[in-house]
DNA sequence: AGTAAAAATGTGCGTGCGCACGCATTCTTT
DNA sequence: AAAGAATGCGTGCGCACGCACATTTTTACT
């Protein structure tokens, strides 16, 4: 752990051990919303004509593939989300955000980047911001 | 998500969803090993008299404190940890770790070090990891 | 000393998660 | 055109994880 190569990999596993839950609970006791979900809205909210597949859900998303049915299951429950059949392929599920999917996404990212901010964001310099999000980002290209 | 403020924290989120099962998978192919019980071994072996009680390790390792009941209860049925009561406050239990354990921990180091050079280190300049590690330790440090 | 609060640990239970598998549909090959 | 491979998706099942609670021992207070 001592190693300074693999320190930032420790720093890494003990931050996400740590504000993960923290900022869950958060989310979960001011929108009703857990962190699956809100990652999942957004991915749709951002997708041209709001809407993605299930696989290409299980890709852009923080979510396994197979995970991908149960969450859109309970989504779908919510009212946040529907399922449609794609015309063209009929083994294909969209899911796509709802007008109350969108309500509950604008209504829980103040809360969400908030945590961010308060827990993350706020502890380090924007250039350490920048140098971090620049080398995970080149591991992430990398590993595909 | 594009935003300057959160891609750092989003990647981070990436980069442990993509990264923790595939050095989970490897470390436990190659050396029988999961991750939870690497870390409580190192843990364990860097430790005062190479023993913690369990509270500390719950602290200490990425694994929370309830469960660290179980995963030591694994790595006694293994032989890799013995339990031992403290004498000066019978509520208390010893982890120690074993020479077993020992000898099992030195075998899967190189094996977890090489794949945390392979698959994060090896994809960011020195510059980069200093700089990840730092941000990363201020930010936990500040989250206690 | 005696009683109540606190600390440390272990356990029953519900939940989240991913793997292996099966079903329906589409693509490819001959 | 027919058959086999490949793709996309959903589901049964087992494992990991954490919460709430019970138990035992220590500490604090009167």
């Amino acid at each position: 752990m001592g190693d300074t190569d693999t320190a930032a990999w420790a720093a890494l596993l003990r931050v996400h051990a740590a504000l993960v839950p923290r900022m869950d609970r958060e989310l979960q006791q001011q929108c009703g919303l857990p962190l699956t979900w809100y990652d999942v809205l957004l991915e749709l909210n951002a997708a041209p004509d709001r809407r993605l597949s299930m696989g290409e859900l299980g890709e852009v998303a923080v979510v396994s593939r197979t995970r991908v049915s149960r969450v859109v299951d309970q989504l779908v429950a919510a009212g946040l989300v529907g399922r449609e059949v794609n015309p063209e392929d009929k083994r294909s599920a969209y899911a796509v955000i709802t007008a109350e999917g969108r309500k509950t996404l604008r209504a829980a990212a103040p809360v969400y980047l908030g945590a961010i901010e308060r827990y993350f964001t706020s502890h380090m310099t924007a250039a350490e911001s920048r140098s971090v999000a620049t080398a995970l980002e080149k591991v992430l290209s990398a590993g595909r």
